[in-house]
DNA sequence: CTTATTCCTAGTTGTCAAGTAGGAATATAG
DNA sequence: CTATATTCCTACTTGACAACTAGGAATAAG
């Protein structure tokens, strides 16, 4: 199980944006070099975010993009859930419309259930501004 | 973020073994049968838990497999470990050689630690002895 | 000897992640 | 008003891998 690119560089695309929330737009070129990510790529994954009104963008020269919300606002979950959709370790666990014909004879399904309850209470409670905080407590104590 | 059908009909099979665990070798074609996926492809995952001495197999007419230890013995952690390798949602955290090389700065990565440790902390916590009880308890309560 | 099984290796097929590519629309600066 | 910087949109590409399928060799029981 895994996590893809596409939600991992949403998570650093915004948090980028967190941490440069100066009221002026920022551009996808600056987070694409700062973050090393393809631009083109970026592009895409943003504009989940956009349409999901998790960032406001600003067109033309000088343009960008903007926090909509304080970082406080934004949990990791959210982000996960816009660019990689429901976050559901196993099919029969999504409730869009797939079921498993077998869920009530299936005991294995409360494992997944579980991981699943698991993994949503953690990026659940953690927001950007989270984030910031770990940012400024400074990496250095993580270095290995 | 997903567990892939290895891991899941992994797990089904262990329980199975489990469930009919009564001294005689239980063949892969009643499993097959019972809980409904391919014996040539249960061929393949059994294979990994057979390597890893999870399982014991006796060859030939009335063959078929064994537990080698107590189902209170075996964790799901586990079964999911040798049949899907390790259970890392990102690259960074695996630690078989690849490693990103901005571990250091990268904030991100306590996220995906943090999501890591949950579900370890729940596959690690459930036995097939669980299970069992789970499907003692009847699964009737799950019906939705 | 026949049949039931495990064991082993090699295909196959489709899907999806992870981008790349190209250009249209829009705004700013000079 | 023109050149430039940006977002916006859609389509394409490429490789990897999940999820099997296929075929047959080895082994044991009756």
């Amino acid at each position: 199980m895994k996590i893809s690119t596409k939600g991992r560089y949403a998570t650093k695309l915004m948090l980028d944006l967190a941490t440069y929330n100066t009221g002026s737009p920022v551009s996808l070129k600056d987070v694409a070099k700062r973050q090393d990510i393809s631009e083109k790529y970026l592009e895409q994954i943003i504009s989940s975010l956009s349409k999901a009104g998790m960032v406001r963008s600003v067109r033309g020269a000088q343009g960008g993009y903007l926090l909509t919300k304080e970082p406080k606002e934004y949990t990791v979950g959210e982000i996960l859930e816009v660019t990689e959709g429901k976050i559901a370790t196993v099919d029969c666990l999504r409730d869009d419309g797939y079921s498993c014909d077998a869920k009530n004879q299936c005991v294995t399904i409360r494992i997944w259930e579980k991981i699943n309850d698991a993994v949503k209470d953690v990026v659940d409670n953690i927001t950007l501004q989270d984030l910031l905080d770990w940012q400024a407590e400074g990496a250095d104590q993580y270095v290995i």
